[in-house]
DNA sequence: GTCTTATGCATAATTCACTTAGGTATAAGC
DNA sequence: GCTTATACCTAAGTGAATTATGCATAAGAC
């Protein structure tokens, strides 16, 4: 695990890119997905996911849709346009900042 | 500028590592540094900047010395031998963030 | 010679994303 | 039956930042 300090700022950016990558996905669906993309280095807090899925409901950028498996209650997400420009934004600032930081901290990546 | 939630928990990181690249600096002059090093993306806020060194000095890994310019007072801040090995792990550990997050947003660096 | 900018330190109140800690409920494995 | 996995949610607390101050000396513009 990475020292969680790391991860502020970068939630949002997270759930933007797996559902623009992967279309529809649900809460938990995205739990799972970002630890198995991070080989278990990240591992979302449903305390942070939730809220973070709402906030960005509520400003435009996913919209949700309800199904019913058996008898529970599954919340699909995926991105509205808002929200697909609202992902370009933010993965190519994320890239500018890392080239940023990477200069500031005289590393090399890649 | 970058979005400012960010740089949230890269700070630390970032003064530590000018400190070893630099040695001996003052307050004033990280600001500047940091801005110059970082193309003016990253400007670092007093109110962000003294207490995370006073914070640093704290815990042993920074030590100051105080010297007067004429009536002014300026502090210089270096690391200490623990100050260098928590840089060390801390810059590895945020090379090791960006290899994680770039493999989850599927963003190529270098 | 005074007015603005640069130098240089510092702290206090507030904000806000996150952690921690709880709560509810169904389904599957053993 | 008991534990684990699935699946949603919210509320209190934390802590690193922002924002807003405050103080003081030195330099440059004009």
């Amino acid at each position: 695990m990475h020292s969680p300090e790391l991860l502020k700022g970068t939630l949002q950016t997270i759930v933007l890119k797996v559902l623009k990558d992967r279309g529809r996905m649900y809460g938990y669906e995205i739990t799972n997905c970002v630890r198995e993309l991070s080989d278990s280095r990240l591992q979302l807090t449903e305390g942070a996911l939730y809220p973070t899925l709402h906030k960005l409901e509520a400003e435009g950028f996913l919209k949700t849709e309800t199904v019913m498996i058996g008898k529970r209650v599954r919340k699909y997400y995926s991105l509205t346009a808002e929200g697909r420009a609202s992902t370009r934004e933010r993965v190519s600032e994320f890239v500018d900042f890392i080239r940023t930081m990477s200069n500031v901290l005289q590393v090399e990546l890649g």
